[in-house]
Formats: structure tokens, C-alpha cells, sequence
RNA sequence: GCCCAGGUGGCGGAAUUGGCAGACGCAGUAGACUCAAAAUCUACCGCCGCAAGGCUUGUGGGUUCGAUUCCCACCCUGGGCACCA
């Protein structure tokens, strides 16, 4: 395509170089090269069919400038884009027009995709994929199966959001202040099967290799504080009149045993029945009844005021040898620790409250060093204190007092020193048909057994068994040749009306005649193929959205390979991305889930490294113009779509990235947006006059002045670095000036306008590419190397000393860089306005910072 | 309540091994060009003051010859966590 537009026309010229790029293959990664490796990955997007919004474009830009930069400087650069495209949104607007979620896929897919390529940033099409790509999925299934066969994934009962109205389960992102979020009908929990991984087994190196990372402070805190590691002790109570049990508790602060007055479990604590007494047994039930009835929301909504109740049992604090009452109560929790503890009311906040409340003693046990006296509940935190009451602990630090009891405990075989976590194995699996269905067959005890045996497979050391419709069954994985193990097709998304995915509607699919060894099936409906075929089930729930994003980025090394999930070399040479970009509220679950599936690969030897994302960036959330975050009820949306219509995508991208710094939270302003959109018209006008050819001021011969030539490398220099540290708006600022500069100037030299094209070629690429090639050069800009400055150029004899009197700027003068102080002072003295502040006074101290400031301290 | 980040002109922001506060851009004012307007260009543009000068980086203290930058206390905004024993 040809452009001959005199003014600059981005409507023709976007257009114009996008289909260049893309017909060359400008941007695609040499699979096999020499040259060093770069990886810059965005997060998946989830194509929504709203499209792209302004958040994307600022994440997108980020990356964009920064892999076009890695590659004028030579890397291999691979910058990719797919889709996470599985998930609720999809599935409830499939269930609302009943059209197939295949199709509303590849519609958002479609949308996106141009939208990209509008923005122009510079991915890597061909190696596009999405999640529900069944050559994808296929193994994000194989994946899931290693973690089975590892034990890693367990079958238990859990509670989900259970909506009787819409006769289905919702997602907790669905269920808005008790209600659903659509028509606002009430929800309750209700226990459902579900798959749950152990990805507390890994809280220890998830933890610990966080520190190697370069990734945002606040985001490495927040996955540390969600792990939530405490170093405590366990300690078994024995009960008053029960030598069969005892209640274990978890305290990090056992030092504090002797203020133990009383004991409290959870309401859904295993001994909970076994502790209640005949007389207490009606309360106990009324109270448990009304905890389950209570969300985890509830409870902790409702916990302003402690509630509880008498179990009418006893245990013996082991310290004291005392008998304390043991209370119920739902400030403890049954899913932390033990879900029960001993409750020290002098030292602890709530079990202080709690006390005060129902009457218990409080005795005080730990004091100030310093012995002064102090208000209960005294909570310390690390300060300088000492035991008290506590007899041979007397006098003790806590530290102290705490090894030495974990020592009495472990020695009576009742306690030890123990570390817990916050925490949670991982609920992975959804009631829903738009995901990855799982490998699994249901099947007997039985023929469990026997398929194990006689085809070799690899399963669980213990078996993952659940009772499904009052059948005791056990899991056996599909054979990896079978995957991927495909959706059915289905003509209605409609939930069952019983919490089951609507998989559990298709019966054809679900009961089936199986041949384990190869994972073939035919419907239970038609005759059985051969004897050695068996009856199955299979699992009707779906893999969360997570499982697709937990993977996507080891795929991108090798899209296409059906052998494995990317060749053992693409991972060597590929690894992982050297620059992560996506929003920050991702900064727990997804970067988490994703490293811990990426340990359990590299435990396996799939891939070579231990951490999945090494360096990390946020980008800020673009606020709308009233200050407030840009939403559809507000009206205060900014529409990229219109935005690149009205100004064209290189001023969109520009000022993007020169609204503030990028972690930033910023507010769009669009008026702003006209002066970035002015600096590129100026820069069009100085390359090309106005009958569109080369600008008659710029000439090949001709020799620019000492400043610009220094300006020039200075810009090169400052450009560089600061895409290098992700400070694109100083950069932006800094060719801002250069421009300025060159439109004061008579002639320009040809070199000096092209090296300045190039360094604005990441930001606004389009418009660069055209003037490049205006300017008489044959090869396209983004294949050009990033231009060098030269250090010997910045390098100057004289610098602006500044003068001061009393820390005051009273002027300032170019000196030589090696002028001595007293050659400089000479110069300030003669300085009308440093000889004004000094008149009548006498100069008491003289500061010299040579090249900088000459301080004059005057009395 | 706890943890974190941040408060700089009318606005977005720049400057920190402690050394000219306000780069760059928006908005604004005046002028040039134009029949006129737009576009473009030139100059000005923190506050008080005719000026000299004084004041000024959320507030109040401190350290220093010198503080937007370091220390202490407080206020405000945003984010995260929230009975985790």
C-alpha cells in the first residue's frame, strides 16, 4: 500500500503498516537462534465481549515498547498473545441467547484481535492460542493428571454458593451482599464434591523463593501475608473424666500456658459432640446450628460482639495442673490449626473480650521487664518482658519460656514446636460446562483395582475415592494418549437445578461403557463393546479458570508441539518471560496458583527453573476523568475504539505512557491527549513539508550545531535507559525537547532526524515507519538497530556552579568543572546579587561542592 | 484495627547518594499571521508584592551550611488483610 498524504493522515498510515508488518512477519520469534533470547508476556486476557478497554492498552504499550526496543537492540524476541477464554461470562451469555460458547468465543476472540492490531502492538500472531483449544486443554488435562498422580488433588465435600432460585451454584464474585448478583435472589452455602488441590504442601517454597523475585514489594507482602507462615507449638489438654482423648490446640505464644483459664473449639470441631454434656447438649446443638447457617462472611461481619457457649467439659491445663471449662465458639476457627486453642485473656485481644463477657479469670502472666504495671489485656510484641505467675518460668523471657516448655511438652509426649499456615488447599473445580473437563473416570473398587494391575497405570499411592449417588467409587485417570478429553456437545447450558455441572444432564456422555487402558468409551446405553470393558462415570465437574492461565507462558515457547506441552529445548532456550506486565489485583491468586504449578513441573523435570515470573510489573489503574474509577454507571468511560478514530493509535499509546509514571494510579484527561497529538503533527511537519515531500530543511550534508549533536545523544541516552527502567513519561518529556530544539533550527542533518525517528519508534511506531520511509530509507524501522550515543559527547569542561547565601539561590554562573574554591568564590563576589546579600556582613563558612553549589554562610 | 503506597502550581506530573523546586504537557493570558476563525508561531504563566523582596512540596517539630528528599508525631487519600490463636 501506498501513501502519498500530504498532512499527517494516521488513518491511512496505521493501517498502512500494520498490513506491512503482518505480511512480513516482522515481529514473529526465530524458534532456533544464535542471538539471545527476550520474553515479554502480558497477562492472558479474558476476551470479553466488551473489548478492549483503556486498562489493556496501557498494559499492552508497556510490553509493545519494550519488546520493540529488545529488538533494535538485537534480542530474539519473543512477545506473544492467546486467550483465556473458558469462564463463567461466556457460558452465561450462551445459557441467555442459547447460542454454542464456541461460537461466542471466537466472535470476542475476533473482536480483540482487530482491536490489537489497531493499537499495533507488535505480538507474535502465529503463535496465537486459546484455552479452549482442545490441542491446549489437552494439556492443561496432562498437567492436572501429573498433579493427581502425585497426590496432589483430593476429592472432599465443600461448601459452595448454592442460589435455589437460579437452581445453580455461583462463584463468590457472583454473590453480591448475600444475594446474587443476578436478580438479587438469596443464596446459601451448601456442601457439594469438589476437587481440591494441596497446594499447601508447597506453603514452605512458595514462601521462601518469593525473596529471589524482582517483583513489587507490596505484591511479594501480600503472597507472603495470604501464606501467612506462624511459628507456634501444639499441645495436647487431657479432659477431665476421657483418658480416650485428648484436645490439641495450636498457640504461638505457649510461654503465656499458665494464664490459660479456659479452652475453645470451633463449632464444627471433630470432639465437639463427644464434649458436650447432657445438660449443656441443647445449647451446643442451637449454637452449632446457627454457626452453619453463617457464611465465612457472616461470621466475621458479626463479629463485633463474641458469642459462644458452655460445652460442660473440662480439660486440665498441663502447666497448672487446673481443670478449665471448655467453651464453643465461632471466633475460632475450624479450617486454621487445630481449630481449637487455649485462651490466654490477660494477653489476647479477643480472648480478652470473650472473658470479660462470660465471666472468665484473667490472670496476668507477662510483665514488663521494667516491672511497671500495665493495663490487661496486655498484648506484647516483642518488647522487653518477663514471665510472671508462672512458677519456674518465672523471671523468663518469652523466648526462653517457650523452648523450655516445648521441651517439658515433647518429653510428656503431648507437645511439640510446629509451624501452621493460612494458607488453603485450592478449590478447583466448578459446577459448570465451559471449562476443562477433568480426566477421571468413576468406577468400582473393583475394576479399579483391576485396571490398575493389568494396564500399569500410574495413580495416587492412595486411591481418591468419593460416594457418588450412595455408590462408593474410585478415581481412575485417563490415559494420557486419550486426552484431550473433549467437551460433549450439548444444545442447552441450563444448570440442572440440583448444583451439578449441566454435564451431568448428558447422560451419554456420563455413564459409559470404558476401556482403561486405552480411555476409549461408548454410552452405557448401547451394548457392552468387550469384556473387558467397564462401567463408568464420568466427572461432571469442570477445571476452574485458573487452571489455563496457570500454564499459558511454557506454552507460548512451542505452540504447536503434540508430543509434549513445548519441547524440552523451547524450554531451555525460551525459559520463562524476562518482563511480566498485568494488573495488580492478580497479585495473589493467579501469580500464586501459576507458581506452584510451575514447582510441581519443575519437581517432575518438565521445565528448568522453579519460579515461572522473575521479574514483574504492575500497571495503574487509568481512572476517569472525574478522578473515579471508569465504569458504565458513572458514564466516565474513555473509549479506546473512539480515541484511536478521532486521534489514531501512536497519540493513544503516546499518551498513555506519558499521563505519569506507569505503576501509577492516573486519571484520564482528554484534553491532555491533544498536546501529545501536537508533538507528533510537529514532528510530521519537520520531516515533511507541505506538498508531503522531505522536509527542504533537512539535508544530507549539512553539520548540526554542537548542541544539538550533544541534545541529540543525550535524548538517545535518556531514552534508552529509561524504556530499560520502565520510565516511559521522562522519556516521552526528554524527546519533547528535542523536538523543540530541531524546529528552532534552520537545517537539520538526514542522519540526526532519522536516529531521532528511531528512538520514537517504540512509543509511536507507525508514524516513525512512515517518515523513515519518506526519508528515502529502504528498509522497514522495526528492523533497524538502536542507535549509539557517544559517552565522549556528553562529557563537558564547564558546569552551572549555583550560588547560595545562607542556603539561598542568589545566582548562579558556567565555570570550569576544575575552578578552585577560591576562584569560585572570586566569581560569586563579583555576582551583582550575591554582592547585594552579602554588603555589611562578614562571611563566616564557606560550602564548595565543586561542580554543584558555592554556600556562603554570612552572619 | 493491622500492613503497604502516596500527598509538589488551576490540572497530569518532573527533580531525591541532601545542593537552582515546578522539566515536559494540559488549561490560561498577551501578541504575530488571517477579512475572520481554526491551525501554527512568539512571549508570559506557583502565591503575595508597583518593586526590592518575601513565602511555597499535606500539618507540626527536629537534624543540617542547605530538606520535596533524612528522623519523630499527626492529618488526609488510595490499596491490601481482617477473629489465622
Amino acid at each position: 500500500m501506498e501513501t502519498h498524504c500530504k498532512e499527517y493522515d494516521f488513518r491511512q498510515i496505521e493501517p498502512k503498516w500494520q498490513t506491512f508488518w503482518a505480511e512480513n512477519n516482522t515481529f514473529r520469534a526465530e524458534q532456533a537462534s544464535n542471538r539471545p533470547k527476550y520474553y515479554a508476556l502480558d497477562m492472558f486476557p479474558y476476551p470479553s465481549g466488551a473489548g478492549l478497554h483503556l486498562g489493556h492498552c496501557e498494559n499492552y504499550g508497556i510490553t509493545d515498547i519494550m519488546a520493540r526496543y529488545k529488538r533494535a537492540q538485537g534480542f530474539n524476541v519473543l512477545y506473544p498473545i492467546g486467550w483465556d477464554a473458558f469462564g463463567l461470562p461466556t457460558e452465561n451469555y450462551a445459557v441467555k441467547t442459547g447460542r454454542h460458547p464456541v461460537d461466542v468465543t471466537k466472535e470476542n476472540i475476533a473482536t480483540f484481535t482487530r482491536q490489537l492490531k489497531q493499537l499495533g502492538v507488535s505480538y507474535d500472531f502465529s503463535r496465537e492460542f486459546s484455552t479452549t483449544d482442545p490441542e491446549y486443554f489437552r494439556w492443561t488435562q496432562w498437567i492436572w493428571l501429573q498433579l493427581f498422580k502425585k497426590g496432589l488433588a483430593y476429592v472432599e465435600d465443600k461448601p459452595v454458593w448454592w442460589c435455589a432460585a437460579l437452581g445453580t451454584v455461583l462463584a463468590n464474585e457472583e454473590v453480591i451482599d448475600g444475594k446474587s448478583e443476578v436478580g438479587g435472589h438469596p443464596v446459601e452455602r451448601r456442601p457439594l464434591r469438589q476437587w481440591v488441590l494441596r497446594i499447601t504442601a508447597y506453603a514452605d517454597r512458595l514462601l521462601e523463593d518469593l525473596k529471589e523475585l524482582d517483583w513489587p514489594d507490596s505484591t511479594k507482602r501480600m503472597q507472603a501475608a495470604w501464606i501467612g507462615r506462624s511459628v507456634g507449638s501444639e499441645v495436647e489438654f487431657d479432659l477431665e473424666g476421657n483418658l480416650t482423648d485428648r484436645l490439641k490446640i495450636f498457640t504461638t505464644r505457649v510461654d503465656t500456658i499458665y494464664g490459660a483459664t479456659y479452652m475453645v473449639i470451633a463449632p464444627e470441631h471433630v470432639l465437639a459432640q463427644k464434649l458436650t454434656t447432657p445438660p449443656q447438649q441443647a445449647a451446643v446443638n442451637a449454637y452449632t446450628r446457627a454457626a452453619a447457617g453463617k457464611s465465612d462472611l457472616e461470621r466475621t461481619e458479626l463479629a463485633k460482639e463474641k458469642t459462644g457457649v458452655f460445652t460442660g467439659s473440662f480439660a486440665i491445663n498441663p502447666a497448672t495442673g487446673r481443670r478449665i471449662p471448655i467453651w464453643m465458639a465461632d471466633y475460632v476457627l475450624a479450617s486454621y490449626g487445630t481449630g481449637a486453642i487455649m485462651a490466654v485473656p490477660a494477653h489476647d485481644e479477643r480472648d480478652f473480650e470473650f472473658a470479660q463477657k462470660f465471666g472468665l479469670p484473667c490472670p496476668q502472666v507477662i510483665a514488663p521487664a521494667e516491672g511497671t504495671a500495665v493495663e490487661l489485656p496486655f498484648c506484647d510484641k516483642g518488647g522487653d518482658v518477663v514471665l510472671m505467675n508462672s512458677a519456674d518460668c518465672n523471671g523468663l523471657t518469652p523466648g526462653a519460656a517457650t523452648a523450655k516448655l516445648d521441651q517439658r511438652f515433647m518429653a510428656e509426649g503431648r507437645g511439640k514446636s510446629t509451624v501452621q499456615f493460612k494458607l488453603r488447599d485450592w478449590l478447583f473445580s466448578r459446577q459448570r460446562y465451559w471449562g476443562e473437563p477433568f480426566p477421571i473416570a468413576w468406577v468400582s473398587e473393583f475394576d479399579y483395582r483391576n485396571a490398575v494391575a493389568s494396564h500399569q497405570l500410574s495413580v495416587p499411592e492412595v486411591p481418591v475415592t468419593a460416594m457418588i449417588e450412595g455408590v462408593l467409587r474410585y478415581a481412575l485417570p485417563v490415559p494420557e494418549t486419550a486426552l484431550p478429553l473433549r467437551l460433549p456437545d450439548v444444545s442447552s447450558y441450563e444448570p440442572t437445578g440440583t448444583g451439578e455441572s449441566p454435564l451431568a444432564k448428558i447422560t451419554d456422555w456420563l455413564e459409559i461403557w470404558y476401556e482403561p487402558g486405552t480411555g476409549d468409551a461408548v454410552p452405557a446405553s448401547e451394548p457392552k463393546p468387550a469384556e473387558h470393558w467397564i462401567r463408568a462415570r464420568r466427572e461432571t465437574n469442570t477445571m476452574p479458570q485458573w487452571a489455563g492461565s496457570c500454564w499459558y507462558y511454557l506454552r507460548f515457547a512451542d505452540p504447536g508441539n503434540s508430543d509434549a506441552l513445548a519441547s524440552k529445548m523451547a524450554l531451555e532456550y525460551w525459559g520463562t518471560p524476562d518482563i511480566y506486565v498485568g494488573g495488580a489485583e492478580h497479585a495473589v491468586l493467579h501469580l500464586l496458583y501459576a507458581r506452584f504449578w510451575h514447582k510441581v513441573l519443575f519437581d517432575l523435570g518438565v521445565v528448568p527453573t522453579d519460579e515461572p515470573f522473575t521479574k514483574l510489573f504492575h500497571q495503574g489503574i487509568i481512572l476517569g476523568e472525574d478522578g473515579e474509577k471508569m465504569s458504565k454507571s458513572r458514564g466516565n468511560v474513555a473509549n479506546p475504539d473512539e480515541i484511536i478514530r478521532s486521534y489514531g493509535a501512536d497519540t493513544l499509546r503516546l499518551y498513555l505512557m506519558f499521563l505519569g509514571p506507569l505503576d501509577a494510579m492516573k486519571p484520564w484527561n482528554p484534553r491532555g491527549i491533544e498536546g501529545v497529538h501536537r508533538f507528533l503533527q510537529k514532528i510530521w511537519r519537520e520531516c515533511v513539508d507541505t506538498e508531503g515531500q522531505p522536509n527542504a530543511k533537512i539535508t544530507p550534508d549539512s553539520e548540526d550545531s554542537t548542541e544539538v549533536v550533544r541534545l541529540l545523544n543525550e535524548t538517545i541516552r535518556k531514552v534508552g535507559e529509561d524504556i530499560a527502567n520502565l520510565r516511559y513519561n521522562t522519556a516521552i518529556s526528554q524527546m519533547m525537547i528535542f523536538a523543540n530544539r530541531i524546529q528552532k533550527s534552520e537545517q537539520v542533518s538526514r542522519k540526526t532526524m532519522l536516529t531521532f525517528l528511531q528512538v520514537l519508534a517504540p512509543f509511536a511506531p507507525h508514524i516513525c515507519e512512515e517518515l523513515w520511509e519518506r526519508l528515502g530509507e529502504k528498509q522497514a524501522l522495526a528492523s533497524a538497530l538502536w542507535p549509539v550515543y557517544d559517552a565522549q559527547i556528553l562529557k563537558t569542561n564547564e558546569s552551572k556552579l549555583v550560588f547560595q547565601v545562607n542556603g539561598k539561590h542568589r545566582g548562579d554562573q558556567l565555570l570550569p568543572n576544575d575552578i578552585t574554591q577560591d576562584a569560585a568564590l572570586e566569581e560569586a563576589m563579583k555576582h551583582p546579587k550575591v554582592a547585594a546579600q552579602l554588603e555589611g556582613k562578614a562571611i563566616k563558612r564557606v560550602i564548595f561542592v565543586p561542580g554543584k553549589i558555592l554556600n556562603l554562610v554570612v552572619g
